[in-house]
RNA sequence: CGGGGCGUAGCGCAGUCUGGUUAGCGCGCCUGCCUUGGGAGCAGGAGGUCGGAGGUUCGAAUCCUCUCGCCCCGACCA
């Protein structure tokens, strides 16, 4: 492709609504414009990553024995009725009404589709199990757009559903489609971690989200520095600490603490370390309040706590309502007599001889004991992990870092089969309801992320596999035949080479041209100027790193071919 | 939906508080000269219903009312 000839309109400046680094620079290199808010024109080169990224997404379901087929956008209320979505979704489901008074949606995801296209064609466990998937735009009317493509209304999806006639088969279907999502993503180039996370109302014991790793990414993921462990912070576990042994239980006593409300407070006054002091929160879920115990350098993780309690909503109660629930003064909260549902995180129990409120204005009770005391309802698991713990599985040291979620692995189970009724007659004759699975990669999130995780302050540092272009060919002279002939001689080496290269014959000053190419961020510039009259060398920069390599005229094309070739071998499974 | 901010040329902005020539500046764009290894220089030029509607006024980008759109924080979310 030639520059002049393409729609390649790169900015000097960033427009003042891009706010995170992907979306300025996609804006100002030319990949996307923005249409509304979170809808987006992919300009030609955003379009090229993005089907590169397809194009890989393709071969890795084909080969794990996906197919691929394209399901309608417009989809019909009455499917929706059916699966009991209609009424659950919410507004972020864009509902219109046609000609005809007909309720629609916008498709922001598949279930009902798939499910229904399922039961009506599918009859038999002989044809199970099956695996289908789709790349298409969706549409979810978000609360708030933002980001760019990290969180449009309308975006690139592949989403993928899969049938079995059993729940081990479709557990085999899982693994099958985390592995091949571990191949995506490697292949992609990007540096990702495969995490154990909450699967949300959708439902199974748990399912998995594949995390780019970049500073700038919205979600929080936990990772061990020593083996594959990772979660995100909704789901992560820390080794359990063992209780000492043989202390002796001292007597209960009462202390004075003025005005010492909060946890540092208190244990400066008494002399005491926050992992010898359990603090009580007062949380309302669904309505109700509960109590809950925490190690004074603990915070909640309200997910586990909505899962313990099955709850649909909980928060932490305000000032007023705890004294309202409880009587006390926040800061003197304790479980010791307290008339609420009281649930304790397990690390609690391992405690001996703790500090408490005393449920009573300006003082707090010392050498308080689980059993001798008070004894919690539940106990579980409910803290927020953080980067003092140890591995669950290793007992390694844990990492938090920054994460972008690019695709997601669901087990359904039966959910959707057995809402829709689709079902099939198993080797028995019986009616048996399809035991669902559903997978999900944000294609046009996944340059985003690309980018966060890849860039420098002149620009995108593109990994090779998902680059608009492989090499960026730089005619530094327009105006010097020597050079224009070799540059265009070098452009149609390459193609014949099968490399994809994008050709710089504007008639723009070498600066401009650097600029540009630092900006788009292609994986290797080709140089073309001086040094070629001078010395005829031909100069090969890698755009990471920086590293410029001269080269002569006649063995450029041959030697970007083995660049190309070592620097895609890094991405191969 | 709550809180905050913005809307003036393709992009970035000034001008608005305190109404008053022909609405400016930088970048980009067009023409010419010149220059050619990190966003050059000179000269000339095109481009605006100041988001929209209504109002106040002799006079509105500026004041008032309504409205549309965009961005950020929060609630929410594969």
């Amino acid at each position: 492709m030639r520059f002049s000839q393409l729609l390649l309109p790169t900015l000097k400046e960033t427009p003042a609504e891009a706010e995170v680094v992907s979306h300025k620079l996609m804006l100002r290199a030319g990949f996307i414009r923005k249409l509304a808010s979170g809808i987006y024109c992919y300009l030609p080169l955003g379009l090229k990553s993005i089907r590169k990224v397809e194009q890989i997404v393709q071969e890795e379901m084909n080969n794990a024995g996906a197919q691929e087929l394209l399901l309608p956008m417009v989809q019909p209320a009455d499917l929706w009725q059916e699966s009991g979505r209609w009424k659950k979704y919410g507004p972020e489901l864009l509902r219109f009404t046609d000609r005809h008074q007909r309720e629609s949606c916008l498709g922001p995801t598949h279930e009902e589709v798939i499910t229904d296209l399922v039961r009506k064609n599918i009859h038999s466990y002989r044809s199970l199990p099956l695996n289908l998937y789709q790349i298409q735009t969706k549409f979810r009317d978000e609360i708030r757009p933002r980001f760019g493509l990290m969180r449009g209304r309308e975006f690139i999806m592949k989403d993928g559903y899969s049938f079995d006639a059993s729940q081990k088969g479709a557990e085999a279907t899982y693994d099958k489609m985390n592995h091949a999502y571990h191949r995506i993503f490697k292949r992609c180039g990007l540096r990702f971690r495969a995490v154990e996370a909450d699967s949300g109302t959708i439902g199974g014991s748990f399912s998995h989200e594949f995390m780019v790793l970049a500073d700038t990414g919205e979600d929080t993921v936990v990772i061990c520095k020593q083996c594959s462990y990772a979660a995100n912070m909704e789901k992560a576990r820390a080794m359990e600490t063992t209780a000492p042994q043989d202390v002796k239980e001292l007597p209960l006593a009462k202390v004075e603490t003025p005005g010492k409300r909060k946890v540092q407070a208190v244990c400066e006054f008494l002399d005491i370390s926050p992992k010898n002091l359990v603090k009580t929160l007062i949380y309302v879920a669904d309505g109700k309040p509960v109590a809950v115990l925490l190690r004074g350098d603990h915070a909640v993780q309200e997910v586990k706590l909505q899962n313990l309690l099955g709850a649909n909503e909980v928060r932490l109660a305000d000032d007023k309502e705890t004294f309202d629930f409880t009587g006390t003064p926040t800061g003197y909260l304790g479980p010791v007599g307290l008339p609420l549902k009281i649930v304790a995180d397990r690390e609690v129990t391992k405690m001996t001889n703790f500090t408490v409120g005393a449920n009573e204005k300006n003082h707090h009770l010392i050498n308080v004991n689980i059993g001798r005391d008070f004894t919690p309802a539940q106990t579980a698991d409910l803290r927020m992990v953080n980067e003092e713990d140890r591995c669950p599985l290793c007992g390694g040291q844990l990492e938090l870092t920054r994460g972008i979620e690019v695709g997601h692995i669901f087990k359904l189970g039966t959910t959707y089969s057995e809402a829709l009724k689709a079902t099939f007659l198993d080797e028995r004759g019986k009616e048996t309801p399809f035991v669902m699975g559903c997978y999900g990669i944000g294609v046009s999130r996944a340059v985003a992320a690309a980018i966060e995780q890849n860039h420098d302050e002149d620009g995108i540092i593109f990994p090779l596999p998902i680059a608009p272009f492989q090499v960026m060919l730089l005619n530094l002279s327009t105006k010097d035949a020597e050079i224009t002939a070799a540059a265009e001689t070098l452009y149609e080496e390459l193609k014949n080479l099968g490399i994809e290269v994008l050709l710089d014959d504007r008639d723009e000053r070498p600066g401009i041209k650097f600029k540009d190419a630092d900006l788009i961020g292609i994986p290797f510039r080709v140089m073309v100027g001086n040094s070629l009259t001078k010395e005829g060398k031909i100069e090969i920069k890698e755009r990471a790193g920086g590293l410029t390599t001269a080269v002569s005229f006649g063995e450029t094309a041959e030697r970007l071919k083995q660049m190309i070739e070592s620097a895609m071998t890094n991405c191969q499974i």
